[in-house]
DNA sequence: GGAAAACATGAACATTTGTACTAATTCCCG
DNA sequence: CGGGAATTAGTACAAATGTTCATGTTTTCC
């Protein structure tokens, strides 16, 4: 009944890991579906009965391989900034680094992402732990935005990151646009929106910048009835 | 190996579009793996057969559920133009329509149309229609701009889409906030983009705005490890 | 070295799920 | 009204899945 512990060996603790990182694959590449005893063991290339030796349930294996992700999400976060720190500091610049960094992860990373998110709508234990890391990226947002000069950051940090994250769930619903026209795209939108919450000067010379792009209109995707 | 065929009965094709409506609930209650024969015969009330009978499997059940959904997307996308229209002509007052239209759903309809984003990033099936469908959303929300004067509609569009939807996304994942609140920001959000990409006192107005309500910090969750 | 604890795994079992099949019932139309 | 098509429903069965368990192996610790 109650949750098997941590493991002591080593090999065992990085064992686990394996099959939570197998799960946050499947999840990705498969949706929830996908995720089952068998095919995480199979993907993980331990033997089957490992699944059910180091979780309780599948429910709780699943569970622990999305608090995994959103960890690493987290440090994910930090390691950009760290890489960042110094590299930009213009509008221009962070934008540009900002779309980059987002945009040449892995797919997988924003599907597992969302994956994540949804599941915190049905699952209140998974609801702490995204409440956490949604808090974070906008409180990240918020320095970003603060250190760029916005008026009141912390108020427009959770439309920034709204922002990214309908961005990248669109990308993920419709992947055929092409890469860089899909990066450009983010980044005018980026710069766009920063400009926005600055003094007005700063504003102008942007939204001018954006409005000069060459507007590419939506391409009619032949009609499904 | 042919999906069957429409009902010719009235009877029928009502019954036929319980069932889907009852995947489509499912779906947003309990997830992907919630949807089985058993539980969508169950939830509309028929016999376990009938699942078998009107459709070839439960990929293609709930592939057509999920267009069933897109197609009510596009549906209520023109009844809320049509109820909005003539309302309201200023950004304030779009701003407020909108926040109040898309925050009075049912959550369970927001939800359903992200199971459709992860669906369709992995079934190319579906991928036309949500295409389509986010082109359908863009397209609305271009003209909205263009009616506000914006002064290039098309290439904000997107954007401010992946604002909405953004930000429902993260309502659906971070649920706790009061929902007046939430309403409010997402009201504000809106206006302050949309009067981004107008005219600079327009803009400076709004933001003006924007940045004189009570700016509320993030509320601190109990860390979760 | 050897016992005890921790770890690992193959095989089996119970349940859930997808699907097929047959018989009964209802509906449509001449 | 009667016959054939459409629909409904009960049931059965094969496959997939979650889970258990007995047993074998490795590691730890004295």
């Amino acid at each position: 009944m109650s949750s098997r512990v941590q493991p002591v060996q080593q090999r065992s603790r990085s064992r686990r890991e394996l099959l939570l990182r197998a799960a946050v694959e499947l999840l990705a590449q498969g949706g929830p579906r996908a995720v089952t005893h068998r095919a995480v063991a199979a993907r993980a290339g331990v033997p089957q009965a490992s699944t059910t030796y180091y979780f309780e349930s599948i429910q709780q294996l699943t569970d622990e391989a999305l608090r995994l992700h959103l960890s690493e999400r987290t440090s994910e976060l930090e390691a950009m900034i760290a890489e960042a720190g110094g590299k930009g500091d213009s509008i221009e610049e962070i934008a540009r680094l900002m779309a980059e960094m987002l945009m040449t992860r892995s797919r997988e990373i924003a599907i597992a992402q969302f994956e994540v998110y949804m599941q915190a709508g049905r699952n209140p234990e998974l609801r702490g732990h995204v409440t956490n890391t949604l808090n974070a990226f906008e409180r990240v947002a918020g320095s970003v935005l603060a250190f760029l000069g916005a008026r009141h950051p912390e108020r427009a940090a959770p439309a920034f990151v709204a922002l990214i994250d309908g961005f990248l769930l669109h990308r993920v619903a419709r992947p055929d646009q092409a890469h860089e026209d899909a990066e450009a795209l983010f980044e005018a939108m980026l710069a766009l929106f920063i400009a926005c919450v600055m003094d007005a000067e700063e504003f102008e010379k942007w939204r001018a910048r954006f409005a000069s792009e060459q507007p590419s209109g939506p391409p009619d995707v032949s009609a499904h009835s």
